[in-house]
RNA sequence: UGGGAUGUAGCCAAGCGGUUAAGGCACGGGACUUUGACUCCCGCAUUCGCAGGUUCGAAUCCUGCCAUCCCAGCCA
C-alpha cells in the first residue's frame, strides 16, 4: 500500500484545512444540533455524517446539542429517539448540551448587549414590527422604541423575565441597521415572551433566545470551531458574526453552509412529515415509507448502508436531488454479503406433481448464501404438492421467458427439474393449479441434475408452508409529472402556511407506497426468526421481520427488491 | 425591481490556466450463472448555463446576460 496522503474532500475540508495552516484554530470541534421536535430523517444524517465525519478526520470532537429555544414544539420523547438514532448509526458524541442548559448565561449575554447600547427592547406589536421591517426592496424603519436608554431596556428586559408582561407584547432586538439590504440584519429580534411549558426547564422561564442569538453564542460556549450547517442559513452568517463578536468571544467559530439532502420520491420536510404521520397518512413516524431512520431501521435498512449512501453522494454547495436508486444501491450492497437466503412465495401458484407418490417427502440440504459457504446449510422438504410464484408461469409465454409454461422444463432451486403438463382453471378462465411431472433423476447435487434447463425458480412445498404477511413498498410520492400543472395558491395572510407550495403534496402521495399480500408462503426459518432478522427471499429482494409479527402470523417488509433485468426489459 | 448563493452527462460529483473533462448511480451491450441476482468485461460529456473577452493555451481568469434556490417568524 502507498502512503495516501490526506486530501480535502470537499470545499468544507479545503475550509479547515486552510485555517489550520493559517493557524487560525488549532483543532477541529464541531457539533449536531438538532432541535427536538420531530425524529431524525436521512437529512439529518448527512449533516451528522459531517459534523462527525470532519471532527474525527481532523482528530477532533463533535457535540450533540439539542437546541431547545421553543418549548411550543418540543418534548423529551424526540430527544431520547434522536440519541437513540445518532447511537444506532455508531457515532459517538463528545458533550451532550442543552441550549436550555445555558439559559442564565445567555440572559446575562443579553444583558451585556443591552448596557453595550447594541440590543433595545421594542414594545411594537408583531404586526408593527412586520410592517416596519420593510420589504426586499424597501428599507425598513426605526422602532420608536430603539433610542430607549439603557436603564430603561435593563429595567424593561428583566421584567419580561420575570413574567410582568403578557406572550408578545415586547421582544429584545438586536441594534444593527434597518436599512440593511439582509433583512436579517434589520434589528432582529433576540428574546421573546412565551409562556409554555419547556420539556428540561418547565416553567422557570417565559422569555426565550430566538436561534439566531443562542445558536452562535452556543457554538462559540462550546468551543465549537466549525460551525457546519446547510444552505438556508448563509444569510444569517452575519448575524452569527455580529453575535458572537457583540457578546466578546475572542475564538469565534466559523459558520460554513452545504447543500441539504434531497431524495427524488421523497418527503423531506419535517413539517410534511409530521402531517404525514398526524392525518394518518403512514402508521406513524417509524411507518417503513418514512424517510426517518426509525423508519428505515424497521424496514431493514443498516447504518453501513446509509452512510455509505451518503459518504457516495458527496458534499457541495449545489442544490441538488439525489436519485433514490442510489440509496437502493447502497442497500443492497450492504445486504448482498450479510443476508441468509431463503424462499418465499409472495403470490402462489399450486403445482401437483402426477409422478411424485403421495406421501413422499424427500429431505434437501440447501445453501444458506451462495458465495459464503461458512453461513452453512438449511434442511427443506420436498414433496408432491408445492407451490411456485404466480408471475412465474404464464400460459402463453413472450420470447425470452426462461419460466415455467406447458411443455416447458424448469428447475426448482435446489430440488429438482419439473415440466408442465396441463394446467387447470377456473370457470373464469384463471389458471388456479399447474399439473406437472418431475425428472426423478434430476435431484440437485446428483448427476443429473447436471444439465442446462432455461429457468430457476423458488419455491415452497406444501409440507414446508408457513402462511406470513410480506409488505410491499414504493416511494411515497409519484414520479414528478413532466409538467406541474400549477395550482391556484390562495392568498394566505398565515406566514406558516406561506411556505406551502401550490400544489398540496398530499396530492403527489403515491397510492401504491404501500402494498400488504397476506397469503404468502414461506420456509420455516423465515417463520421462526426473530423480529429484525433479514433475509434475501430468493429473486424477490430483501426482507426484515417486522415487530408487527405473532407467533401465528409472521410479517415481512420488503427492504429492498433485487434488480430485475426481465421486468425492466417488460416494461 | 434589494441582498446572498448556485449552475460540469438522466442523477450526484471531481476538476483550482497546460497532453485524450475523475469516480459512483442510472442506462445500453456482452460473459458467467441451480437467484433473469451477484460478479466480470465493454460503451456512455469534442464539451463544462449562454455570449463575448484576456491568453500560445480557459470548465478553470474578466465582462455581460440567462436560469434556479434562499431571505421580509416574537420557528429552527
Amino acid at each position: 500500500m502507498q502512503t495516501e496522503e490526506r486530501r480535502a474532500a470537499n470545499f468544507i475540508e479545503e475550509f479547515i484545512e486552510e485555517d489550520l495552516a493559517a493557524g487560525r484554530y488549532d483543532h477541529v470541534k464541531t457539533r449536531f444540533p438538532p432541535e427536538p421536535n420531530g425524529f431524525l430523517h436521512i437529512g439529518h444524517v448527512k449533516a451528522l455524517c459531517i459534523d462527525f465525519g470532519i471532527a474525527q478526520k481532523y482528530g477532533g470532537k463533535c457535540n450533540l446539542r439539542f437546541d431547545d429555544t421553543n418549548p411550543t414544539k418540543e418534548d423529551s420523547v424526540f430527544v431520547d429517539g434522536i440519541e437513540a438514532d445518532i447511537k444506532w448509526l455508531g457515532f459517538e458524541w463528545d458533550e451532550l448540551h442543552f441550549a436550555s442548559d445555558f439559559f442564565g448565561r445567555l440572559y446575562e449575554i443579553a444583558r451585556g448587549l443591552i448596557k453595550k447600547g447594541v440590543a433595545y427592547v421594542d414594545d411594537q406589536s408583531p404586526e408593527q414590527m412586520r410592517a416596519n421591517r420593510g420589504t426586499l426592496t424597501q428599507p425598513g424603519v426605526d422602532s420608536p422604541y430603539r433610542n430607549r436608554s439603557v436603564e430603561e431596556n435593563l429595567d424593561l428586559f428583566e421584567r419580561m423575565k420575570n413574567g410582568e408582561f403578557p406572550d408578545g407584547s415586547r421582544v429584545l432586538r438586536a441594534k444593527i441597521d434597518m436599512a440593511s439590504p439582509n433583512v436579517l440584519m434589520r434589528d432582529p429580534t433576540l428574546y421573546r415572551i412565551l409562556r409554555a411549558h419547556h420539556h428540561k426547564t418547565g416553567d422557570e422561564w417565559c422569555i426565550y433566545p430566538m436561534y439566531d442569538f443562542q445558536h452562535p453564542l452556543q457554538d462559540a460556549i462550546e468551543g465549537v470551531t466549525h460551525s457546519l450547517c446547510s444552505l438556508e442559513y448563509e444569510i444569517h452568517r452575519p448575524l452569527y458574526d455580529w453575535v458572537v463578536r457583540q457578546a466578546g468571544f475572542e475564538h469565534p467559530p466559523r459558520q460554513i453552509e452545504f447543500a441539504r439532502l434531497n431524495l427524488t420520491r421523497t418527503v423531506m420536510s419535517k413539517r410534511y412529515l409530521r402531517r404525514l404521520v398526524e392525518e394518518g397518512y403512514v402508521s406513524g413516524w417509524d411507518d417503513p415509507r418514512m424517510p426517518t431512520l426509525v423508519a428505515m431501521k424497521r424496514r431493514g435498512y443498516t447504518p453501513e448502508a446509509i452512510k455509505d449512501f451518503l459518504a457516495r453522494v458527496g458534499v457541495a454547495k449545489a442544490d441538488s436531488v439525489v436519485d433514490g436508486a442510489l440509496l437502493e444501491h447502497c442497500v443492497r450492497e450492504a445486504l448482498g454479503g450479510e443476508c441468509p437466503r431463503a424462499m418465499a412465495v409472495l403470490n402462489p401458484l399450486k403445482v401437483t406433481l402426477s409422478n411424485w407418490p403421495e406421501d413422499k417427502l424427500d429431505s434437501l440440504r440447501v445453501e444458506n448464501h451462495p458465495d459464503r459457504p461458512e453461513l452453512g446449510e438449511r434442511e427443506i422438504h420436498f414433496g408432491r404438492v408445492l407451490y411456485i410464484e404466480k408471475e412465474d408461469f404464464m400460459e402463453d409465454p413472450p420470447k425470452k421467458f426462461f419460466r415455467l409454461s406447458p411443455g416447458r422444463e424448469v428447475r426448482l432451486k435446489g430440488a429438482y427439474i419439473i415440466r408442465c403438463d396441463s394446467v387447470v382453471k377456473d370457470e373464469s378462465g384463471q389458471v388456479t393449479e399447474l399439473n406437472c411431472s418431475v425428472d426423478l433423476d434430476s435431484r440437485s447435487g446428483s448427476e443429473g441434475a447436471n444439465r442446462k434447463v432455461k429457468g430457476t425458480l423458488h419455491w415452497v412445498s406444501e409440507y414446508d408452508a408457513v402462511p406470513c404477511e410480506v409488505r410491499l413498498y414504493e416511494p411515497i410520492l409519484n414520479a414528478d409529472e413532466p409538467e406541474d400543472a400549477p395550482e391556484a395558491a390562495p392568498d394566505d395572510e398565515f406566514a406558516e402556511e406561506a411556505a406551502a407550495p401550490a400544489r398540496d403534496f398530499i396530492s403527489r402521495l403515491n397510492p401504491n407506497s404501500l402494498t400488504v399480500i397476506r397469503g404468502a408462503l414461506v420456509e420455516p426459518v423465515i417463520a421462526q426468526a426473530e423480529n429484525g432478522s433479514r433475509f434475501q427471499f430468493l429473486r424477490m429482494g430483501y426482507f426484515c421481520k417486522d415487530p408487527d409479527s405473532t407467533p401465528a402470523m409472521p410479517v415481512y417488509n420488503r427492504t429492498v427488491p433485487l434488480k430485475d433485468s426481465w421486468a425492466k426489459a417488460n416494461k
